[in-house]
DNA sequence: AGATATACCTTGACACACGAAGTATATTGA
DNA sequence: TCAATATACTTCGTGTGTCAAGGTATATCT
């Protein structure tokens, strides 16, 4: 992972909510989602990303159920909410914003 | 300030040397200055951008003097160091990265 | 039988942002 | 003249998100 996490920090919530708006899914396979999508340059800590579900549950963005039990490992799938599909479409606005807003800060000719 | 400011956590720094590149300048008039830049629709708060101040001195990003004692309250310059200014170029190429991975994570679009 | 991949969970530590409160000086205006 | 406001910096304590480290459990591959 060659990104600095820090620099992602606050939009965690936003890229798991994203990967549910495709569809129900469960923590591994969103995260191996996400490091093919990034071509390996990030992903989450499992740490950071079971956090994020409690989180997210705790505010009732997503529901969660335990999968049928298949061969392999159980998986706990994930279920975004209206609220989460209403907090997603906030959150991406609030990227955009926030986008245009660093790209002038961060930027040295005079205005 | 309209924008969530923990979705520019982590970018307190590189914003802060960004405006030392453009020259020698003081705490509030570099807040003030970043203020004016986002339309008021962003500032750091005050316990943020002193603290933000003694993390960059204390990694030799930054050097701080005492203005001259003119008319008004003191003021403490801040001037960037070369060690800075790489940061600096290494941020800018990081929020480079940071923006096109965000902008592929935060799309529902399959690949 | 042991290694590897899948899959989830918890604890404790750390860093950054910030609310709140404080210090001090110069200017504005009633 | 004296209170309010603007300028300018500082410190303390708290909250939140990230993550290193460690743990549990099942299936497959060699």
């Amino acid at each position: 992972m060659s990104i600095s996490a820090d620099t992602l920090r606050g939009h965690t919530d936003t890229i798991i909510l994203t990967q549910l708006m495709r569809g129900d899914n469960y923590g591994y396979e969103i995260n191996k989602t996400i490091q093919q999508r990034t071509g390996g340059q990030y992903g989450f800590k499992e740490a950071t990303l079971y956090t994020a579900f409690k989180r997210l549950e705790a505010a009732g963005l997503i529901t969660a159920y335990w999968g049928e039990d298949g061969p392999g490992a159980r998986r706990r799938y994930y279920s975004i909410t209206d609220a989460g599909r209403e907090t997603w479409r906030k959150n991406c606005q609030d990227w955009q914003n926030t986008r245009a807003l660093l790209d002038a800060l961060i930027n040295i000719e005079e205005e």
